[in-house]
DNA sequence: TATGAATGAGCGTTCATTCAT
DNA sequence: TATGAATGAACGCTCATTCAT
């Protein structure tokens, strides 16, 4: 009993988050409107507030699960030997959180979550991020005189910082990979003896 | 008589920023409208738009020139000789970053300009920042094998990293001076030969 | 300058009353929408906000505007010269206040001012009613050993008891002014010498 | 097995019922949420209206009970020998009428029923109330000319119009009793020759 | 009886920005 | 420059009520 009424839940809900995609797929994240999901997926608009808090709930939702498919493909490839690679491996990641200036700004606000309890999905997935990455960085040849999770903490604010000046006219000349590696070469390498 | 005219137009001017402070030392940043900025400042609605092109420019204007007083203060202090004081250096400028989640979002937003032409007060804080750094950098014990404005990009990365945990409950038990220290010192020293 | 101003929104605020009057007419008092009322007038919706703090005001207003209009007709006739024949001159505003239990609601709800500088039309006219029959009661052969002022708040007092009871099923079979008046002629009458 | 139900049933409704007085009690009647009901009650929201055809019958059976009590009380108390021990005599009942604007624009909705199989517990008691003025009015030293069914009828409107001016700012600031006792002395004495 | 997800129409609000004067 | 009425496109929210299970 208890059961089937979840599993309705569960698909209203589905229906909603399907009814988003195919919006975003359209006109981009920034042009999502609460009327115009409801209205797709065939529920009434009280509809979408008794499955979501508000707008930016559903974004959190929707923008979290993206960047934690672009996590599970780094965390299923092999680990990479140097800065230049591990800056090939974020690319796709990179270039989901530079799409557009909205989903920059949504993934900022969201990073750290308001309240203990309130932990979000993109607040989740910076978690994540540091998880994997530390992993990922004790098994290559970085330095090891520093505790991997620190040194992952230090790629995800050299990532955020190239992302944040890549929405600035001047700097978007140079890629973002050209910007990033630089960084990362001294942040990781186990320094040449002076 | 443009004298004139010109010295009614600084008036007004001074007058809207005047107002605009008062408001956000009443309620803060987040708390400040335009209607209000306006209706204190004795002008119309449309007043304002005739000298700021947006609210946002004037929030541009207003925390540019918070942050530029703070790396007045910078400049003028002794170079820091540790990680340590360098943090404690940035104690206060990092505080006021953190005061409000909407002040943090401005500066995040507006650290990189849009267009050359565009350069806005914040965007022009972040390049001095960096340059004002690179000079301390350059005078205390730091690595020296690496360019000091590399180095001075990281330790601002650093900072906005530690600062948008900040806002993150789960985060903020520890204080922002205790969080950033450890990436400061990882990257600014000069590594003992493995 | 000024003039020309308070001449465009006293245009727009007479779009709108023209508007929801439109709209009263073809679908009654309860059938009014704010959203139609703001296109029907040409205006947006933000609009409508700007001239009336809320829907019930605009009711206030609109419904308080007609009621003036009763008392206006009620004030310019001759004076009653029996309890029934002030029936009959009562007739008109209490078909008007029947109308709709809607209607009745609002007057009832606004018949009282919520606070000193909310009066609002309907509770104006509910002081109008005292006044303009306080001067009727005083004119015709009613008695005068009481102020005419409590006379007129004791004929109030049974107009709105007798439409209240008018919505029900049970009373509604005896006709207005039959209930009304037994009460008026114990009320208003000099009574006969014991 | 029947007998079993039914006590479920009645334990059920009890339940609602009290859960609805404890809302009261911390919030007032205009607080009171049919989703807080069910829930303090510890059943689902379809189920109170199982019991309860709408939120509004669940009103007008609380707030029924409520004036009941009150006209229990007067019931009991001897016959008031003088318009102003009759309003004394009223003012518990008239201070809970007048305790929410809610209350009283509930009590006036339902005080005339909507039809016949529909009168509902707060038209009872404006039924109830006639008949127990009636009486006591009989027995006191009342005008005996007039019916005391109508004498009765025209209390209950003068109580009435007094509350509903109680609400207005203006008005209030003369107490209910003061208000109401003019109306009585005038209409329930006899009146000594003019 | 009991469940509780879904309904649904509309209100109020927001507030930076524009534009005719 | 200055005015301030008007814009407008959402959003959030309400919450009693229904209905399939």
């Amino acid at each position: 009993m208890t059961q089937a009424i979840q599993s309705r839940t569960l698909k209203t809900r589905a229906r909603l988050v399907e009814a988003a995609e195919e919006i975003i797929a359209e006109t981009g994240y920034a042009g999502l409107r609460v009327d115009e999901v409801a209205r797709r997926a065939g529920v009434a608009k009280g509809t979408f507030f008794a499955h979501f808090k508000d707008k930016d709930a559903l974004m959190d939702r929707l923008i979290g699960a993206r960047i934690d498919g672009f996590l599970d493909q780094i965390e299923g490839a092999p680990a990479p030997n140097s800065p230049t690679s591990l800056v090939t491996a974020l690319m796709p990641l990179m270039q989901f959180m530079s799409s557009e200036r909205y989903v920059f700004d949504v993934i900022i606000r969201y990073s750290g979550a308001a309240a203990t309890e309130e932990i979000g999905p993109i607040a989740l997935t910076f978690e994540r991020f540091i998880t994997v990455m530390a992993n990922w960085l004790a098994m290559g040849p970085f330095r090891k005189d520093v505790d991997p999770a620190l040194l992952a903490e230090g790629v995800q604010a050299f990532l955020v910082q190239v992302l944040a000046l890549n929405f600035c006219a001047l700097n978007n000349v140079t890629p973002i990979d050209v910007r990033l590696r630089p960084f990362l070469e001294v942040w990781l390498m186990a320094p040449s003896a002076v």
